[in-house]
DNA sequence: AAGTAAACTGTCAAGTTAGACAGTAAACTA
DNA sequence: TAGTTTACTGTCTAACTTGACAGTTTACTT
């Protein structure tokens, strides 16, 4: 049978340190290089597990998608035994390094890059809605006799908080920002609670 | 005194088509070939009018943030005589086109290479941080006498929101999402009336 | 121990990019 | 018309980047 196939585990090694890159450098500055320097590789080797720069950048696009799918996955689990919007809006502003920030970089650099690899829009868009469905779906369970177009509402107005303020972490800004965004965000929740 | 120079318009071009570049294929993704074609112009000019590489990206950053910042004074002007929350939302989320997005777009591009370019972080944040102050105003100016801390809160708020609903627009995402922003917008607006 | 499938390395060729600079053309002044 | 300043062009070099592929090593099977 061979050498046995330690290929799953290299691709994801190997996309991680792509993320990284596309993160620093952009995706068309992240460089064979650079992503083998990261990843501890030669640089051939990138090439052997995910094929030339176009097929790479379109499974870094799948891997970005999967990873924000499974966040979400795992938000939901672990807001099911305690549901409330706070919870949500705590899991999402004070998870101390449990999100990371790498993934809203790159899934914003890859959003720009969809002019120039097609393919990117469908998983990009896919997996932003599973994650707006599930903080829908959470904002929905602890409030279930407001209206839904408001659940809705709101729950998207907390995750895009959420982005901005991740977004805005590599310029190291003044704490305030970080904190106008959750006190917003717990303000829009609030909006529910006295209408019901 | 020999020919006139143009140098100040052709920079602003140039640095337009920067932009464009930037926006498109990330920050060390704009070559300077990309960036000559589509200003129209040859390559070595470029560099005549900007410098070199590290010149011309810290050249953008001040472009950036001097057009983030003249365009929340264009706000601050424009909203003046017709002062309120609501205008402000409406003037965000309803320019059909006024606001530039590639600016929204170039300056996260930025943002995300302030580790290798670590002088563009001083004008980013402080661009943004007039862009945050003009909202504020503008929001204590309407409800003189809602709480302080609110106001900057809400303000906040609604220009992250603005953030990430401009930071969406190359997915071409369904007009749901922008909606949403939208509305969440209006909601934590609607914060200050009640308490008023 | 031989076979084999896969991981991994070395290296070359083609294309692209940034940087540098000499030189030309254009638009003004005296 | 001569001089001057600036816009603009052509072109060379060095470095970088991707793609390709032959060859080596590793780890498992029979």
């Amino acid at each position: 049978m061979g050498r046995p196939s330690v290929q799953d585990q290299r691709k994801k090694e190997v996309l991680d340190a792509f993320m990284t890159c596309v993160a620093l450098y952009g995706v068309e500055g992240a460089t064979l290089e650079h992503i083998a320097a990261e990843a501890g590789l030669k640089r051939p080797l990138i090439r052997h597990h995910l094929g030339n720069r176009k097929a790479m950048v379109l499974a870094l696009g799948e891997h970005i998608a999967d990873t924000l799918s499974s966040q979400s996955e795992m938000l939901r689990v672990a807001l099911e035994d305690h549901p409330g919007v706070r919870n949500l809006i705590e899991a999402l502003f004070n998870s101390d390094g449990e999100l990371d920030p790498r993934i809203n970089i790159c899934y914003q650099a890859l959003v720009n890059s969809v002019e120039n690899y097609p393919e990117l829009r469908k998983p990009l868009l896919d997996s932003m809605e599973t994650f707006y469905k599930v903080a829908i779906n959470i904002v929905l369970a602890s409030h279930p006799n407001a209206d839904k177009q408001a659940c809705e509402i709101v729950a998207h107005g907390i995750v895009n908080l959420f982005i901005t303020t991740d977004a805005f972490i590599p310029l190291k800004p003044p704490k305030t920002w970080g904190y106008s965004s959750y006190f917003a965000a717990l303000k829009l929740a609030e909006t529910l609670e006295t209408k019901s």
